[in-house]
DNA sequence: ACAGATAACTTATCAACGTTAAGTTAACGG
DNA sequence: CCGTTAACTTAACGTTGATAAGTTATCTGT
């Protein structure tokens, strides 16, 4: 009676194999929610690829939701381990944040889904928009922290810029928030307007890195 | 049988009466959205409170979707009007930018759900999205046009500025995206992420407006 | 080998959603 | 007062996320 999908990953699972089950559908959900986004993602769909009925789902994740978060988790380990190389490979703290800045601008250009369900919270249930900003003080256990472990990185740099000499126009904390809400803005308006005729690209991106820079740190 | 509502508005409208309907249908359903956000403000929500069936609506409205844009144009309609005073008030065209962006700022966090509707998408449909950035070349009759006429505004004082003798780092064009971008960074950070825990708002705010006047304007 | 126990499922079902079809009521023009 | 039709209503459809309750298959202990 089933119709086989696609990626129909054989029968039932052997006791203590449930993992991979879990495996198996956050990878169809993934792409899933790339090909077709969020809200047309259905938990049937889901189910359909994977080869299993809608409410065993359920068996792994609390909710639509938990899947999303999961998956938002995932991706965003990804900048945050690009971050920590050019942590150990740029010494020079103003080409640094530079280097920050435009690696959270390439991270988002690369994944603009992923991007905008985590910062922009486009049809996405609000506890999820959350996540881009959720502290890992708050429970380092829970999925969606890694959002926001990005940010802290950003103020790390700066304070450290900042004992080390250079002079900062606002406070470290508020010097980031400007900083991240330059780059953020950029890359929401390409995200999120991808029709739009923007003028070239690159000179946005370095224009806005430039921007920021002049804006934050007085010159020498 | 049926429970009347808050604010049902009495009976069946006489012949000829239908345009009062359709605004009390907007009027209900700016409220709901406004309380409750778009997904949670259902047909049938808007319905009840106006006192008619759900079906009721769709004499008056294609889906719920061109409710939302009849109310963003309106919105938006009030940013426009400020703009249009500044013009005429702030002779100075470095000043006159700066105003522009803080009333631009301002409008955002004042009116924070139909900016998400209109600037950010937040659990809109698609086509709602797009509305922030439709050209009013497209169809001026068409709903939607008002958020991008606040672009084309900002164009206007920069090319202006210009043709002026003020320097500019970049192409009129490029400057009023950057400018925006970091308006829309800021403001969308603050409506996004209310409870992060910002440093001073007015302190970002000019910072912010510093920061994309210092990058965008060649200094004196 | 066989009897629980229970992990790993399925089928059936729910209430809520946006939307449509089809019928009803009431106001106006002649 | 009759017919047209604007202004509605009731009933229903197909989908959605999610739950309840039952089933099947695998493992453990004897």
């Amino acid at each position: 009676m089933s119709a086989f999908s696609t990626a129909a990953t054989g029968g039932r699972k052997k006791r203590g194999e449930g993992h991979t089950r879990r495996e198996e559908i956050l990878q169809a959900a993934k792409e899933l929610f790339l090909e077709q986004g969020y809200d047309s993602t259905t938990i049937r769909k889901i189910a359909d690829r994977v080869g299993v009925s809608a409410p065993a789902l359920y068996l792994y994740f609390q909710d639509k939701e938990q899947m999303m978060l999961a998956l938002c988790d995932q991706t965003f380990g990804y900048l945050i381990e690009s971050i920590g190389e050019i942590e150990k490979n740029v010494s020079d703290l103003r080409e640094r944040i530079r280097q920050f800045g435009e690696a959270y601008l390439r991270f988002g250009l690369k994944h603009p889904d992923e991007y905008r369900l985590i910062f922009l919270g486009s049809n996405v249930p609000e506890s999820v928009r959350k996540i881009g900003h959720r502290m890992p003080t708050d429970d380092p256990t829970r999925p969606g922290v890694n959002g926001a472990i990005v940010f802290q990185r950003l103020v790390g740099v700066l304070v450290e810029a900042e004992a080390a000499g250079l002079k900062l126009n606002y406070p470290a904390d508020t010097c980031a928030e400007l900083c991240w809400m330059g780059m953020h803005g950029l890359a929401s308006a390409l995200i999120l307007k991808p029709e739009f005729p923007w003028s070239n690209r690159d000179l946005l991106i370095n224009g806005m890195l430039d921007m920021v820079l002049k804006g934050i740190i007085r010159d020498a």
